[in-house]
DNA sequence: CGCCAGGGCCTCA
DNA sequence: TGAGGCCATGGC
């Protein structure tokens, strides 16, 4: 037993499931009529709002982000073509409550131009690095946005690092200010057995640790 | 009122 | 490659 799984079973115990990504309501109505949390079973309409979501959560407090993708899903347009026939001005005020954006309007229609050349079903299939290094290639897209799509949506084994995980590991004096982001991923993976549910979760406890 | 959120890009050394 | 500026709303 390390102290990576310590860790994991100190935070589960204290918090409980998370049962992340979180899904909108509305998404649900679509394809599939009960609300569904955590891995399995996610319709394609959801694993796009987890995709719009990872996106728009740059650097913004979920509780906005929460409004845009509510008023996205409003407007029917958790949708790759709907989005890419908006005009930016439209979809920025769309997305107005989630910040930056302008910036957002821009890389969501970066992202669908993606989709469409790389249905979500295709990378689903593809191989977990070769995928990462697509979506690194796509401007407005870093490691975490990556990570968090390739983890929440597309259910590949990555462990997401963000602020919060820095700011644990920090004090917890595992790692040091200058370490990079793929440093960081690598202590969580080296010492965790390659399972999407178990980063899943432990991404998630992280976040519920630093908010309580 | 100021601070800062589940970042990332650009610029300039 | 690394530090600093920039993007922007809403909750507290």
């Amino acid at each position: 037993m390390n102290k990576f799984q310590n860790l994991f079973d100190d935070l589960f115990a204290k918090h409980g499931s998370q049962g992340w990504w979180p899904v909108t309501p509305q998404s649900c109505h679509n394809d599939d009529p009960k609300p569904i949390y955590g891995l399995l079973g996610k319709s394609e309409k959801q694993k796009l709002e987890i995709i719009f979501g990872a996106i728009l959560t740059q650097n913004t407090s979920w509780k906005n982000v929460e409004k845009a993708i509510i008023e996205l899903n409003k407007r029917d347009l958790i949708d790759i073509e709907k989005i890419l026939k908006l005009r930016m001005d439209e979809l920025g005020a769309v997305i107005r409550s989630s910040g930056y954006y302008n910036q957002k309007a821009k890389k969501l229609k970066e992202i669908c131009t993606f989709l469409k050349k790389y249905p979500i079903a295709k990378l689903e299939k593809m191989d977990l690095l070769e995928v990462r290094k697509l979506l690194l290639a796509i401007s407005g897209i870093g490691p975490e946005t990556a990570d968090s799509i390739l983890l929440y949506a597309l259910e590949k084994p990555v462990f997401v690092v963000d602020t919060y995980t820095r700011r644990l590991l920090l004090k917890e004096g595992w790692i040091d200010e200058k370490d990079s982001y793929d440093e960081i991923q690598k202590l969580f993976m080296d010492a965790l057995p390659d399972d999407p549910q178990l980063f899943n979760e432990f991404h998630a406890l992280i976040v519920s640790e630093n908010k309580h």
